[in-house]
DNA sequence: TGCCAGGCGGACA
DNA sequence: TGTCCGCATGGC
């Protein structure tokens, strides 16, 4: 079964996926030049999607597991979420055209969208995960938990995996994960944060509810293991919240000292005065500041 | 070898 | 409220 998927205006399919790529080798998705697959749980059933593009759509096929008129819809429904398929790039385009320096952006990234990591319990993790490491370690760590906790689906004798549940995570022996590398800090926050979610004392439904952007973040930033970079990046990539900044990031704050030809880290301030003419999109340009690393 | 990595919490003034 | 420090381990 396929689902076809038309394209918005202003999206590339390539730039999105080479955005997931980087290089890093992701244990939840495998990505090719052409397509990507993922397993998902759509409903409580398990399906792997493979994702491509043909003649200016997206064509999504379920390769395993049994769906319902209900799952393909909310397949797509997926689909449009990690893509940001719905959002009109438009003001965004115009507001870099407006600043000179940052107009090569518009040409050099142009149908970038902001990828997304649906699951907050997810995107939690993975910044904790990330908290002070590199990249490629932190993929390293990633995989080991995804690896040794999380459930599979094999198709054509190739295993898929998803992302361990919160009860899950909230049994593991510190011990365990200490083998697997994991710093005291880490596995404190790891299953400190699965524990909220095992218990139901935070869900993505229960904190979209909240009444603004701040609001969430400070809710957020009650939790042990969340400062403000991982409320930040959780709010961006998560809820899709469009008036976040990842203070602290050192990507960012590579990237904002290249373009202002520093020569040091940016105050934050000067990131501050740097983001003030992307009010309302300050999400999609920190996406596009962290593109512009290569 | 030393510094840095898609930080955070806690201590201290 | 702002700043400094320890954590913990791999990559370059």
């Amino acid at each position: 079964m396929i689902i076809k998927i038309e394209q918005p205006e202003l999206f590339n399919f390539s730039e999105c996926l080479r955005f997931l790529d980087r290089g890093y080798d992701d244990c939840l998705y495998e990505i090719s030049e052409k397509y990507i697959i993922k397993p998902l749980v759509i409903d409580g059933e398990k399906v792997l999607v493979q994702i491509w593009e043909e003649e200016k759509s997206l064509k999504i096929e379920i390769l395993t597991g049994n769906y319902t008129t209900d799952i393909l819809q909310n397949t797509s429904r997926f689909v449009h979420d990690w893509f940001d398929l719905d959002r009109d790039l438009n003001p965004f385009y115009r507001l870099l055209r407006e600043n000179n320096s940052h107009s090569f952006m518009e040409k050099k990234f142009s149908g970038l969208r902001l990828m997304g990591i649906t699951d907050l319990f997810e995107a939690l993790c993975w910044c904790v995960i990330g908290q002070q490491i590199n990249l490629s370690f932190a993929h390293r760590l990633k995989r080991r938990l995804v690896e040794n906790y999380g459930n599979s689906l094999t198709h054509n004798s190739k295993s898929y995996y998803f992302f361990p549940t919160p009860d899950v995570i909230a049994e593991i022996q510190p011990k365990e994960l200490k083998e697997l590398q994991f710093s005291r800090q880490k596995t404190e926050y790891l299953i400190g944060i699965s524990r909220l979610f095992a218990d139901g004392s935070i869900t993505k439904e229960q904190l979209s509810e909240y009444f603004d952007t701040d609001q969430m973040r400070k809710r957020l930033k009650e939790i042990r293991g969340v400062g403000e970079w991982t409320a930040n990046y959780v709010l961006m990539k998560s809820l899709k919240r469009m008036d976040c900044i990842t203070f602290g990031d050192s990507g960012l704050n590579s990237s904002v000292s290249t373009l202002l030809e520093l020569g040091r880290k940016p105050t934050r301030k000067e990131i501050e005065d740097f983001f003030k003419p992307f009010s309302g999109w300050e999400s999609y340009f920190n996406i596009y500041l962290w593109r512009s690393l290569g």
